[in-house]
DNA sequence: GATGAATGAGACTTCATTCAT
DNA sequence: TATGAATGAAGTCTCATTCAT
């Protein structure tokens, strides 16, 4: 259908070129439609990406609510989470970026806002399962939303390098990474 | 001088809306010059940009590389690191993060090189100061760029949080705050 | 039937954004009809126009006619014709006007052809009854179809003043204005 | 200069298809220039329109302003006002029609107010003149506004019948016209 | 050194129309 | 009889860049 193939085009084009230079024609053309199509099914292009990011986000947030459910320790959890969102940053790696990092500025207000609070429910998410750790005693007691979102820069600046220094570690070597670096810090001794 | 106002404008323009919404008319207009003047002193938008970049890179190495010729043990090191980065990335806002983060596309394809090659030796900076702790043996064992790359989008993503959110915290707790997850992760017992 | 659904709704919609900003979608969404019937049932949009145009002039015709074939007055025909055009011109304002003062420009050149035609046939209509009043003695010698002409233009303008004045007078007002104006013109004294 | 050949050509273009059809890129090969110097010049297509408009109506108000301030008899001055307009209307023609007639709907709001108010404004000045007949018991007690929106609409009315049929008549004979109709209406006896 | 009028490629969007079902 | 997905030409507007002064 062509709805269908103009999402997967346009998480393509946007993820190639980020989301200013993206243009309609060039989604329109790897779509194999017509440029009116885009906006038969879409309002426009704010909307469209604004589409593109709330399924994005709906499956990362299914994905790790089913860890949440488990009876998994929090270290498991931890451990999942960061293997979700690894599997979601590098699948469609560029789109998570420009969700996470490019979006500060120049796109519809409304559209914008959106976005704003689809980024901010994800990070509460996150700042969820710390809490937990908190409340049981597993975890430093810390600004958890504040963690949360660092968490997120990290692992988005991690998979950046990951992507771009293909030679220099494996998918396993990051995520071991990430696990050490959140969870125990860069020192080896802790006090 | 001409010069000297047209980098101050940017600076503040494509901070402000970021690279591509950021428009050579409203930097001409807040510089106070004419537009023909921007092109007299830069070959274009992109070379502005880069200059700018350029700047502020050599402005938080110069003051990062006398907290490494110092004789400061590497807790203090990396503590004085973290302030500076904080300040870099508070004072300019907005800039920091089009370096970091926005920059991943669209943009003269030399130019980008460039600009990638002065983040990657920044990555490459800090990498030095971790590598030396763990032949010190205070660190752990890990890739260090890997690490200094994270770390960035830890200090970015933060940053972010903090601005967007100045109630929640003060500046003291935010530093606070990245030395520990840096040094010693969230976990609060470590092995 | 879809077709009347379709008319009802084109006129409102036509009237309610002038010919050019009116748009197929709209007159479908209003008529509660898909696109694809608007086309079924009219080959296009300035045909469907025309139609609608063309039962209007039928039934303001009709309704003069039925005055000039009774056996008023040259006055009382006069002040008979007011009426029925105020009725219609404040019935269907905006579509009234679409037709008489719009379309000079810009719509299908055979369609607009036919509209013109339509139109002059109105005038022609009136300045035939202008013409009994001359022949009786009753009018000066003018250029009737000029009067017919000027005459229509008068009402248009003072519906519309009317209209957008709806406190300043009423119904009855402006019809005896009009009436006044048409007969005796604005100076008190004439010879 | 590129403005005032804009300008001229956006009056030829705009007449002659109305303000819908007409589009930038007609009214820039007509002016021989590109199309971004419209948008250097203009900030969009409405606000030239108006730009024009108002051009146009600061040159009638101007040139009727000294017939008011002469010390003519209202005869004269209304046959004056008369002349002036039709001169407004043939010179201009479809330009004229379009600011009074065309513009109900489908411009940008903003514009369309102002526009408005012009519309408004000549108005009134025509209706200032009016009362001042009325004053001097020279003219019927009459709404002076309705008066002045009605005759606009029967010059513009008879100006368009005129041009479309120029054997018909001759402008002395539609000058004649108009000025025996407004003062004196259509009846041969008036009491 | 500095200007600003002029450019033109390219962006987003609209909409009358077609056609397979 | 009716549908609605799909089309593509055409429109408005943006903006980095050039160049004569």
């Amino acid at each position: 259908m062509s709805k269908d193939k103009i999402i997967a085009a346009a998480i393509h084009v946007f993820s190639e070129h980020g989301y200013h230079r993206a243009s309609m024609d060039e989604i329109a053309l790897s779509a194999q439609v017509a440029k009116g199509t885009l906006y038969y099914h879409f309002p426009g292009k704010a909307q469209l990406f604004k589409t593109i990011v709330m399924d994005g986000f709906q499956e990362i947030s299914d994905r790790i609510r089913s860890v949440m459910e488990s009876d998994l320790t929090l270290e498991e959890q931890i451990q999942r989470i960061i293997t979700h969102n690894l599997d979601l940053f590098l699948e469609s790696r560029g789109f998570a970026h420009i969700v996470f990092n490019e979006l500060s500025n120049g796109i519809e207000q409304d559209v914008l806002e959106e976005l704003k609070g689809l980024k901010e429910g994800y990070i509460d998410f996150l700042a969820g399962v710390l809490e937990e750790g908190c409340k049981d005693g597993v975890l430093r007691s810390i600004n958890c939303r504040l963690a949360a979102a660092g968490i997120v820069g990290l692992l988005d600046s991690s998979c950046n390098y990951y992507i771009s220094h293909p030679d220099a570690l494996n998918r396993d070597d990051l995520e071991q990474f990430l696990y050490t670096i959140i969870t125990t810090g860069l020192f080896k001794i802790n006090v």
